[in-house]
RNA sequence: GCCGAUGUAGCUCAGCUGGCUAGAGCAGCUGAUUUGUAAUCAGCAGGUCGUGGGUUCGAGUCCCUCCAUCGGCUCCA
């Protein structure tokens, strides 16, 4: 500890100028006033100075060289915090932007801020855009800058002398966002002979940054408007060492490996063809198989939940849709209505299928003593999704939804909501989905054009949601404008491989098309009333699910969804008789195994084994005919010794069923 | 839809600055081998190089159109 920072009691005069510094322990120093906080720091260690990134002081972002003159709270940041790496990629953003000013003199710079994994910069290239192979000269022109510790400095300036200053560089989208601030909160950021306007929170200097990847380039509209000019986007991610670049981009190729897409190929789940069209997957033998068992996993726990299945059509008269308000707000970006000989009579392939169950609600007439009535689907949906925004099973034009639609009194709406995210947690827990989030999607009260429905039932139904969210224990966000046009909403968030967010379960509460399709019920009073519909799939989609399940497991699904649970590989063509006999066994088990007989020697059936995942191979020669046995290998752990066939099918049983808990009301 | 990249056999990939009948491994077929815990050997077959046009004496290679895929953006009932 340095002598000129201890506290100096003795001395009276210094202590006006003395402040009092407490930490996140809650342990308290007193400094003199105007010391930064790299220097409280140093007080503390060396070693923390040295990894000291950003600082909060009062709960405020500060610079660490930011001279502090008042007593506080003080936090510090290293690269083990999120607001470390806030920080460290906010100012990897800074330098990014000298790099791509000093290579590309006339590009305008607009906005660059820190992501989840890295940072990025918007720029507008003019004419000359630039390509992949442009990122490794940036790259080199980054670290030449990073190396030379350049420090970072924010200032001050007014709002004119800020336009004044990106008037003169010529730079509309910087003079747009001056325009949008207050005198007086302007700041800029200087480091090297570079400035940039910026709100501040940057590690200490530029030398702090070892290691940079452009990892790619990509198109983004100014502000996020599809109206607005198209800018040239820059990512990348920058480490404090080389070795952690390494070691990201080795977890990058791990990730790659769990791509459903490859996996899906590689298992031979599903396929796509062009000549099908873009979007449209097709299910393969084993996909459909693993895609049914989930379907009768669900459809057992919904029929426990009280679920009734009902079958609608693929098509639907366009009037249906225009009673719905759909075909008003997609209509023109679907795809089009399907033309039959008779004059004027249109259809739609169905983009949904809630028009269709409420039909059949108002099939008869019912009593509040029915409700609620729950009417679930695997219901097919085309929607014309924008060719750039498909991908994988995760975003497809055609796809199945585990749809169901309840309708309830307005007092049952509680009730039921809690119910059904019992279902979607007990679907997620069976599955092993544990790190979601879920997301309380709200309207945008500064837009009510955007939606349907009475402002009071959009109350009533946002606060149903958040409260059911609060009661469960949900880990959730609530995001505000992310409404559908006709309710709220609390989705399901998972990611994928790659850190992907992706919407699975949904619920969502819709007053708007009881009204459109004038759905009723006879109250107690003897009076009609109109029914609340919820709308909901606990896994989105099949196609999106079974995608995400891909990712997260890697293909080594759950035993009871495997395609095969288990491969016979007999030594020699010999046994055959015997691996038969096996393979009946299993089957009398309701086990689903395949015998692998060809003439092949037993290293190259178990490689291929191994290679399709194939979670139990029972391998079986000379010995095992003879003592009715069979030699036991896992996939991924090796042999395991001789068993009997009993035990065999009993641990696989066993595996079964403890994976399977039953799903309780 | 927009920006950028990619497209060679069923799969994974090679084919340099345009120049012999376009190559390899795996998978497939045929034959030999009858195998003990992650690839037995040999032979055969397989491609209008995504599509259509252009430049050229000559195009897998260069240019344009379209299609599809990939990474983003916008969108997502």
């Amino acid at each position: 500890m340095r002598a000129s920072l201890q506290p100096t009691i003795f001395a009276p005069h210094f202590i006006l100028n003395m402040i009092e510094i407490q930490f996140p322990d809650g342990n308290k120093r007193s400094y003199t006033s105007g010391i930064t906080p790299i220097e409280i720091a140093q007080s503390i260690s060396e070693g923390l100075a040295r990894n000291v990134l950003t600082v909060k002081f009062n709960g405020q972002t500060v610079e660490s060289i930011t001279p502090l003159t008042e007593s506080g709270s003080i936090q510090l940041f290293t690269w083990n915090d999120k607001e470390g790496k806030t920080a460290f990629w906010h100012s990897s953003a800074h330098v990014l932007a000298q790099a791509l000013l000093a290579l590309y003199p006339d590009c305008k710079l607009t906005i660059g801020p820190a992501i989840e994994n890295g940072f990025y910069y918007d720029a507008d290239f003019g004419e000359n855009s630039i390509t992949e192979k442009d990122l490794q000269d940036i790259e080199l022109k980054f670290l030449e800058f990073a190396r030379q510790k350049f420090e970072f400095k924010m200032r001050s300036v007014s709002k004119s002398d800020a336009l004044e200053y990106y008037n003169k560089s010529n730079n509309p989208f910087k003079v747009e966002l001056i325009q949008n601030l207050e005198d007086g909160t302007i700041t800029f950021c200087d480091h090297a002979d570079f400035t940039d306007l910026c709100r501040g929170g940057h590690i200490p200097n530029t030398g702090f940054i070892k290691a940079v990847k452009l990892t790619n380039i990509a198109g983004a509209y100014w502000r996020g408007d599809e109206t607005k000019p198209q800018l040239t986007r820059v990512y990348g991610i920058s480490f404090p060492k080389q070795k952690d670049l390494t070691d990201y981009l080795a977890l990058l190729e791990e990730a790659k490996k769990r791509d459903h897409r490859k996996l899906g190929k590689e298992l031979e789940l599903f396929t796509f063809s062009q000549k099908v069209g873009q979007g449209l997957p097709l299910w393969l033998p084993k996909g459909a198989a693993l895609r049914e068992r989930l379907e009768n996993f669900l459809k057992k726990a919904q029929n426990k939940a009280g679920y009734e299945q009902v079958i609608s059509p693929h098509i639907g008269n366009k009037e249906l849709y225009i009673t719905s308000g759909h075909y008003e707000k997609y209509g023109a970006d679907s795809f089009q209505p399907i033309h039959t000989p008779a004059e004027g009579e249109e259809f739609l392939l169905k983009p949904m299928n809630c028009p269709h169950h409420c039909e059949i609600y108002k099939a008869k007439p019912w009593s509040y003593r029915d409700l609620p009535k729950r009417y679930a689907e695997f219901g097919t949906v085309y929607r014309y999704e924008q060719s750039g925004e498909l991908h994988g099973l995760t975003r497809v034009r055609g796809f199945t939804q585990d749809d169901a639609h309840i309708f309830c009194m307005p007092e049952q709406l509680d009730e039921e909501f809690k119910k059904v995210i019992d279902l979607v947690l007990y679907v997620f827990g069976a599955l092993g989905f544990e790190n979601f989030t879920a997301q309380v999607s709200l309207r945008d009260p500064e837009k009510p054009e955007k939606y349907i429905g009475s402002n009071s039932n959009w109350d009533l139904a946002e606060e149903a949601i958040i409260n059911a969210a609060k009661e469960k224990g949900l880990n959730y966000v609530i995001e505000t404008g992310e409404a559908a046009f006709y309710g709220p909403k609390l989705d399901f968030m998972v990611k994928d491989a790659l850190g992907r967010q992706w919407q699975l379960g949904t619920i969502q509460v819709d007053y708007n098309l009881p009204e459109r399709f004038d759905l009723q019920y006879k109250g107690s009073d003897n009076e009609l009333h109109r029914p609340v519909m919820i709308h909901r799939a606990p896994f989105g989609s099949m196609e999106r699910f079974v995608a995400i399940l891909l990712e997260h497991t890697g293909g080594n699904f759950p035993l009871w969804l495997m395609p095969n649970q288990v491969n016979i590989l007999c030594v020699s063509e010999k046994y055959k008789n015997y691996a038969q006999k096996v393979l009946n066994f299993l089957e009398n088990h309701e086990i689903r195994a395949l015998l692998d007989d060809r003439n092949e020697t037993i290293g190259k059936k178990i490689r291929e084994s191994e290679m399709a995942k194939i979670p139990y191979m029972l391998i079986l020669g000379e010995q095992e005919a003879e003592k009715q046995t069979v030699s036991l290998r896992k996939h991924h752990e090796g042999d395991l010794g001789s068993f009997s066939l009993e035990e065999i099918a009993k641990q696989i049983k066993n595996e079964i069923q403890s994976s399977l808990v039953r799903f309780d009301v």
